[in-house]
DNA sequence: GTCTATAATTCGATAGAC
DNA sequence: GTCTATCGAATTATAGAC
């Protein structure tokens, strides 16, 4: 399995996926074409399909994520709303496999679907380790993905001027206090 | 101009306009097609066409918006965040043309202005009579509007379990302090 | 494994009859 | 004002040569 043949296969593959994602993130899952993708990576468009079956496949390829939450019961109480802004800031900016999953989610039902997962499966055991009743963990979790979803919607997605601008200590500063409340209070 | 061959072009306009704005909120800009669009209506695509020039003129058209917001400077101090959180609710739940707008803002650069600009013009203005500080009035209405866009991704566009079945009460109860502290929090 | 060629759709937009 | 017919372009996906 390591002869030339399976190592020039995987790079393909591992070169299709990065282009996949950076076109998803930058046009959405309609405006992403497949040859698209295939002229960024350098290699024929039925390649793609070869290797994923479809557009449908190459975005779930593509599109596999993990938050890599950090584990909250560790934390300081007072603190979980501090560390879980600085941490999806970080993970948004260090990865665009959010930002194509965001685009992505908003005209497919897939991506929406796998949107919805990530944030139920990941995020939700999180909060509800921290949360006061852990039966309002998915309020909870909906509650904080609705200021992060829309704090990168805002700066990541849609541009805005002032959300652009905002460094992130500030952005930090300001989101902070909304998250651990969302998180921990009664 | 109110004979009947004017009137009747009014009327199949509308037609058009609603059926325009119903697929655009549906589908976002590209999976909203003129032909869909025109079946609505029950007229011929080419009417929409003649009527708007392109799919451009048509979404322009379409997405025309006024968030009718109230004036803050009437509203004790203490209130205005829970004033705002209330009418951009019922603003969303009561008019398409708002999801329309974000969703196809996340693919498509006219419409993407087109919400900034209204959230810049409409928000902007009413926040500066209110902030500490005016000359913060533009990072004030991005995080407003981070966190207001950030609530209709998840419960009107992404439908996430939790988010969607908040009751309104509930949902202005968890925003209304989060708004209140971007509007005036020093 | 990689490519050419093309099938099969679907779309926005146009021309022109009535 | 309304419709038929169609153009030209773009897309996903497939078949098959090398």
């Amino acid at each position: 399995m390591t002869d030339s043949r399976a190592r020039r296969s995987d790079a393909t593959r591992a070169k299709i996926l990065a282009a996949a994602r950076e076109r998803f993130a930058a046009d959405g899952y309609e405006r992403a074409t497949i040859r698209a993708i295939a002229r960024d990576a350098a290699i024929d468009p039925s390649m793609v399909m070869r290797y994923y079956g479809s557009k449908e496949g190459l975005f779930a390829a593509a599109s596999e994520f993990d938050l890599r939450l950090p584990d909250l019961t560790a934390v300081p109480r007072d603190e979980v709303g501090r560390v879980l802004v600085e941490h999806f800031v970080g993970r948004w900016e260090s990865d665009e496999v959010l930002t194509a999953l965001l685009r992505a989610a908003v005209t497919n039902t897939a991506a929406s679907e796998r949107m919805q997962a990530i944030f139920r499966e990941q995020l939700g055991p999180v909060i509800a380790a921290v949360a006061p009743d852990p039966r309002e963990a998915g309020a909870r979790a909906a509650l904080v993905a609705s200021q992060i979803l829309g704090m990168a919607l805002t700066r990541y997605v849609l541009g805005f001027g002032p959300a652009v601008e905002m460094d992130r200590q500030e952005l930090t500063r300001w989101l902070t206090p909304t998250v651990q409340r969302y998180l921990t209070a009664g």
